[in-house]
DNA sequence: CGGTCATTTAACCCTCCCGTTAATTAACGG
DNA sequence: CCGTTAATTAACGGGAGGGTTAAATGACCG
């Protein structure tokens, strides 16, 4: 789980970061103002700015006794691109005519 | 982690499911098929057909003793849906002026 | 200097994930 | 039927992930 795709996707695929991720979009803030919405302990919101920040979905910043994040989106971008390479499967008309279009060029030879 | 997005970031956080959707997008394809170019042991590959199926990116059918797996890239529309709020990060220029327009605010008042 | 606030690190659980090999199920074909 | 092929389930091990509390770090402030 190397690759950097994996640790971007990883890195989304946990409901309390990607609410931080939702709270940054809104602006930069400290690790307990990060915190302040959650049921959990700091030291885990703490480990969870680690795993956004080994995505890049964050950097950081320290100003005094303070460290506020700020999101950082390029690792979206990235995600999506990958994406972008089934976008023509999500339309079902697309599906329907790339289905039929498959099944006469089986019908031909 | 048992929401709908994490389910799906999860099942793609990994490679050899993501290259399995890939192989997926040229066709319908049975489990041995799809094991072929990997160095893992079919065991293996059953299961991450399981958490791909469990995330919906992919149906299966079966035929005689052959299942094949369909790509089903609907909820990669939901992920990408879920990524399209934060586009405008993407774009430095978006940044920038978004940075600008704050600043302004700030003086204001 | 001593206290206090913000944050991280350490140490420890427990669960889930990914892989293995061995055994099991299911369906075809002589 | 029996053997073969396709795929899954069972049982196990190692390691990563997410949580905890307690201790350590770092910077301000009286």
């Amino acid at each position: 789980m190397t690759d950097r795709l994996s640790v971007i996707f990883a890195a989304l695929a946990d409901p309390t970061r990607r609410a931080i991720l939702a709270r940054l979009a809104e602006g930069e803030a400290t690790v307990t103002e990060l915190a302040e919405p959650f049921d959990i302990s700091l030291p885990a919101i703490s480990r969870h700015l680690k795993v956004l920040e080994n995505a890049g979905l964050i950097s950081r910043s320290r100003s005094a006794q303070w460290r506020s994040s700020r999101l950082e989106a390029g690792p979206l971008r990235e995600a999506t691109a990958w994406m972008e390479r089934y976008r023509r499967f999500w339309d079902e008309n697309f599906a329907r005519l790339d289905a039929h279009l498959k099944r006469l060029q089986e019908e031909k030879p």
